[in-house]
RNA sequence: CGGGGUGUAGCGCAGCCUGGUAGCGCACCUGGUUUGGGACCAGGGGGUCGGAGGUUCGAAUCCUCUCGCCCCGACCA
């Protein structure tokens, strides 16, 4: 491509208000433009790049057995009644009516629309397995877009969805799957933790998610360093170096005065002790019922797992309101001794596994301003009930090992899932199996970003200067920067140098603008140009070119007649060499 | 949706407090000199000051309402 003939509007200051690397730079280097909250135009340059993300990803799709289909945006509202997800998906999902007045949606995901076209066209166990996936628009009308590509409201995706006849068989299904997907993302250069996912609202069993770690991430990622575990924060759990607790200050039960305490901090400071040596009680409305939930004061709760805990559709914390219902006892002095008796509306107690039996704590005495302390779990109070509902912290235990655990920040690039049969159930898909008996399929899906992959590529590979895409999805390969192209010794060299990069296949840009090569220079370093030609008369004096590898410091000297296999080892493997 | 901020040329910003009819840098156009890491000179084009209403002889500036966008907290590729 000649730099004079494409649309590549560079721009020399920071854009306002943004704050992330990949953001910056993709509309400081002319690859996005913002047209409202959350929604892009894509320029030739962007696009370019995501087309390379698209094209490995449909590769190895394709590889893996996968069959791409284009399923429609527009979606009707029967299909997500189907499932319930008409009503139950709130105000993400984007609703609106045609000119008769049907109920429409913008697909925020397919699930219902491949069901329904698989449930139409497939009958017999014969046919299965099958994978179908697109890379296609999505729009999820979400609270708060931000990031540029990396959390918008319109955004390409490539979902798969894959249908299998048993479970051995989604098994499969799910593995191929893990399999493309690890191939996709080394692909693309990106470093990444493969982490066991909570399953979410959209039901099932297993679920892994691909985590590019990147301290502008949105999500934390909780691993040991051995590398043998590794989880999102909402599905980690741990265990506490029980050695690292703090000794017991009180070791006997009694009753003490706390005026005006109302936090674990007062508490803590009133009575010098370590949040560690207390436990809050929180109260949470599970559906219609109150629960009170117990666990140590220096913890959160990981709200997630609470419907699961619960056996309960929604839990969400109960209002100061709502408590002040049924119980006079203010909030910052519930306990867990005889607190059913205390409130009898509290239909179960659920405590954490960090409380543990045996020690001593510091709690509410259900009683306005006052706390029991020395309070022995299991003795002085019940433990019926146990559930690992606490958020882990970095320096707590691998569950059943000594290992520690670390927290770091990713970036969600990829998810995969084993769905079940809960949208085949749903919706009434079923086949033949060899028996000639009726049967769901076994559904599996499988989502990668693909603007949020090249965003994360970017977050990954970056400097002061710029972009540095690696090779296989930096949008050009070579730029060649002529220092004045009006002269016609340096337009000659350069445009046979264009011509025949081009027909070694490589993907060039040359820079054949009348301005100074500062400008040149600058905007091939933005944009990321992986290897960067100088054609001036230095070179054309001396017989050879000016090589830059982006990622180099020093510029280096190549005869012509190696400069293909030059950039052929720099690019070895696609990495960067 | 709650809290905070912001809206003036394509981009980045000043002007607003203290009303007098809009400015700077970059970018863009013309001509000339330049060209090895964001050149220089001269000339030029481009703005319903987010929108509506009000106050006033007069509003970018003061008042009211509204909309957009950004940031901090509850959703996910």
């Amino acid at each position: 491509m000649r730099r004079t003939q494409y649309l590549l509007p560079t721009q020399k200051d920071d854009p306002a208000g943004v704050e992330i690397a990949s953001h910056r730079l993709m509309l400081k280097g002319g690859m996005i433009r913002q047209l409202a909250a959350g929604i892009y135009d894509i320029l030739p340059l962007g696009l370019k790049s995501l087309r390379k993300v698209e094209a490995i990803v449909r590769e190895e799709m394709n590889k893996a057995g996968a069959l791409e289909v284009s399923l429609p945006y527009v979606q009707p509202a029967e299909l997500w009644q189907e499932t319930g997800r008409w009503d139950g998906n709130g105000k993400e999902l984007l609703r609106f009516q045609d000119r008769h007045g049907r109920d429409f949606c913008l697909g925020p995901t397919h699930e219902e629309v491949i069901t329904e076209l698989v449930r139409a066209n497939i009958k017999s166990y014969k046919e299965l397995p099958i994978n179908l996936y697109q890379i296609q628009l999505k729009f999820r009308d979400e609270i708060r877009p931000r990031f540029g590509l990396m959390r918008g409201r319109e955004f390409v995706m490539k979902d798969a969805y894959s249908f299998d006849a048993d479970e051995k068989g989604l098994d499969e299904s799910y593995q191929a799957m893990k399999k493309a997907y690890q191939n996709i993302f080394a692909r693309c250069g990106l470093t990444y933790k493969s982490v066991m996912a909570d399953s979410g609202n959209i039901g099932g069993s297993a679920s892994e998610e691909f985590m590019v770690l990147a301290s502008s991430g949105e999500d934390a990622v909780v691993s040991t360093k051995a590398g043998d575990y590794a989880a999102n924060i909402e599905k980690a759990q741990s265990e506490e170096f029980i050695a690292q607790l703090p000794s017991e200050k009180y070791t006997k039960l009694s009753k003490v005065a706390t005026p005006g305490a109302k936090t674990i901090d007062d508490v803590c400071s009133q009575l010098s002790i370590d949040a560690k040596e207390t436990v809050k009680t929180l109260i949470y409305k599970a559906d219609e019922k109150y629960v009170a939930l117990v666990l140590p004061g220096d913890r959160q709760i990981n709200e997630i797992v609470l419907p699961g805990v619960l056996n309960a559709k929604k839990v969400v914390p109960a209002t100061e309101k709502e408590v002040a219902e049924i119980t006079s006892i203010p909030f910052g002095s519930l306990g867990a001794i005889d607190l059913q008796k205390h409130i009898p509306k509290i239909s179960t107690v659920v405590f954490d596994t960090l409380v543990h039996p045996g020690r001593h704590y510091t709690m509410g005495a259900n009683e306005k301003e006052f706390h029991f302390v020395g309070a022995k779990a299991g003795t002085d109070f019940e433990i019926k009930n146990v559930a690992h509902m606490h958020l882990v912290h970095a320096g707590d235990k691998q569950v059943g090992s000594d290992q520690a655990l670390q927290i770091d920040r990713g970036i969600e690039v990829g998810h995969i899932f084993k769905l079940g049969t809960k949208y085949s159930v749903d919706m009434n898909a079923m086949f033949l199996d060899a028996q000639g008996k009726q049967k769901p399929f076994m559904m599996g899906c499988y989502g990668i970003g693909i603007g949020r992959t090249l965003a994360a590529a970017i977050e990954q590979n970056h400097d002061e200067y710029g972009m540095m895409l690696p090779p296989q999805i930096a949008p050009f390969e070579v730029a060649i920067v002529v220092v004045k192209y009006k002269d016609e010794k340096q337009q000659k060299v350069a445009d046979e140098l264009y011509e025949n990069l081009q027909s070694k296949g490589f993907d060039v840009l040359l820079d054949d603008r009348d301005t100074s090569v500062g400008v040149k220079y600058k905007d091939a370093d933005l944009i990321g140009v992986p290897i960067c030609i100088t054609v001036g008369p230095k070179g054309i004096e001396q017989g050879v070119l000016e090589v830059k590898i982006r990622w180099k410091q020093e510029k280096e000297t190549i005869e012509p007649a190696q400069i293909e296999s030059f950039i052929r080892s720099a690019f070895e493997n696609g990495k960067r060499v």
